[in-house]
RNA sequence: GGCGCCGUAGCCAAGUGGUAAGGCCCGGGACUGCAAAUCCCGUAUGCAUCAGUUCGACUCUGAUCGGCGCCUCCA
């Protein structure tokens, strides 16, 4: 059973349903890291978007194909790696300097994926490993008489492209009255114009092209890269809002240039992210990266739920109160799987206000779904599962849920999960160590020894555990 | 100058032309040896302001105030 999802497509700034190009299948390019230093949070804020998008639909059905590239040649990557070169190294020499920063720091981004829960995509190219794709698809442009070469380097001509501006919504005039002259650049027919291969500066890295030494321009890797591994037509591209222009612009001028028809049908960007009511800057003081929080003691899957909590096209304020609260929302979801986990306490007795537990799953879960597809509106999906969690804790106050309705409601948090990553299902069975300090407690409750009970207690809220006592009599725990 | 977004309770935040989801925090109560968890009750006659359209607007229109983004590298 799939489900239709909608999404704010940039292009027509409507929310429009994603109509796959193939039954029940998504190609999915999301722009990736430029691999020169630690990723910060308003990064990461984009990555976790994409994640979700990428659940969203795998959770509604359907087959992803994922492509996020990894930027490993660019300016500020030169401008980081080659200060320690003697003038006159070797290509080979820069080369090297180069990779070294890149597979550095891409080690680095893989790690942060991982601590945010964050699915790696099904394929990560580097974009020094399709130089000769870049170069075929230049040439290809020349061909059409989209591109000219001006002293080693090759520019795009936009005015060959009527469509061009259709997804940031400029018109030429626009972009003439905000365009900067960029002191690197060379000679251009028109100041809008773009660079698609870059002649190499003495010092500077470079691969031999049909135009001399040079390396790919800003936006030439992308359009390769996706149309080589997700080809000629692809179903959604994402990135932040700030590569709506020019780098996604860019993207259209030279993938629709050289196919001569629409290269990707839903365009998908996320809002970007403030810090405590001001932009992230580093002259600020309020530039985090991941690492930083957790050196902070911040778990990153708190911050990942923080960021999830908030619609994706709106600006989200980061805030450590913020962090707080997402902290404590996840402790209710997480105690409420516990006490699912768990079996139902007797002596409730007859309740005026019970439910049909099956059915109120069955309400939560589509409205869980629909929220979801409606342009991933998360805080209602998230409202879905709260009010679930009320409404059963209630019922199983009153009249304990059964083996099975317990089960089918572990179920639904598992395929919650699924998309939100961030209330696993906990496979860790208690230490010896653990249940035996549990027992001992036990025992000094039943001498009445409060003392002790208490201080076994607090041992166990050392080791990340809290207990729960029941009427029962028995003891369950949690860890916060 | 051009294009666009946002302003909902202490904080975060959804939402609809028909009378304000959810989370956090806070207060009262129940349960408990004490806790924890949970439950019950309470917490915006009002959704920046002012006009207008309408039987009716937080939701549409206009203006105003305030905050932000893009037009240049940037998630």
């Amino acid at each position: 059973m799939r489900q239709s999802l909608s999404l704010f497509n940039t292009l027509t700034r409507r929310v429009e349903p994603v109509a796959p190009i193939s039954e029940g299948q998504i190609s999915l390019y999301t722009c990736g890291p430029t691999v020169y230093n630690f990723a910060h949070i308003g990064n990461l804020r984009t990555f976790l978007f994409q994640d979700l998008l990428k659940r969203a639909f795998r959770a509604a059905g359907y087959d992803v194909r994922h492509c996020m590239n990894i930027t490993d040649v660019e300016d500020k990557i030169i401008r980081d790696s080659q200060g320690a070169l003697a003038a006159g190294a070797s290509n080979e020499e820069r080369h090297a300097a180069m990779k070294a920063l890149t597979d550095r720091f891409t080690t680095i981004f893989l790690e942060d994926l991982d601590n945010l829960r964050i699915q790696r995509a099904d394929h990560l190219p580097k974009a020094t490993d399709y130089i000769p794709q870049m170069i075929r698809l230049v040439q290809d442009l020349e061909v059409k008489g989209l591109a000219y070469a001006r002293e080693g380097s090759v520019y795009y001509r936009i005015a060959g492209l009527p469509q061009y501006g259709c997804l940031a919504h400029l018109d030429r005039e626009g972009m003439q009255a905000g365009a900067s002259v960029d002191a690197d650049e060379y000679e251009r027919d028109s100041v809008t114009d773009f660079v698609l291969w870059k002649s190499a500066k003495p010092g500077e890295p470079w691969w031999d092209s049909p135009w001399g030494h040079g390396r790919p321009g800003w936006h030439i890797e992308c359009s390769a890269m996706g149309m080589e591994l997700l080809g000629d037509r692809v179903d959604i591209h994402s990135g932040g809002v700030d590569l709506i222009f020019p780098h996604h612009e860019n993207e259209i001028a030279q993938s629709e240039g050289c196919l001569g028809h629409r290269w990707v049908n839903h365009w998908v960007h996320g809002e970007f992210l403030m810090v405590e009511g001001q932009k992230m800057a580093k002259s600020l003081g309020n530039f985090f990266t991941l690492r930083d929080l957790v050196a902070k003691g911040v778990d990153p899957i708190a911050l990942r739920y923080a960021i999830q909590s908030n619609h994706y096209r709106k600006v989200l304020n980061f805030s450590f109160e913020g962090l707080r609260a997402a902290e404590n929302s996840l402790k209710r979801i997480r105690a409420f799987r516990k006490r699912m986990e768990g079996e139902g306490q007797t002596g409730g007795g007859p309740w005026a206000e019970a439910l049909d537990p099956k059915a109120r799953l069955d309400q939560a879960r589509l409205a869980f779904g629909s929220a979801l597809a409606d342009d991933l509106n998360t805080p209602e999906a998230l409202a879905a599962i709260f009010t679930l969690i009320s409404d059963l804790n209630a019922q199983d106050d009153h009249v304990a849920l059964t083996r099975e309705e317990r089960d089918a409601v572990l179920a639904f948090l598992d395929e919650t999960d699924a998309v939100f990553a961030a209330w696993p299902h906990e496979t860790a069975s208690l230490d010896t160590e653990v249940e035996a300090l549990i027992e001992a407690r036990r025992a000094a409750k039943g001498g009445k020894n409060w003392a002790e009970a208490d201080r076994v207690r607090d041992q166990l809220k050392a080791l990340g555990i809290v207990l729960e006592d029941r009427k029962d009599g028995t003891t369950g725990w949690r860890r916060f």
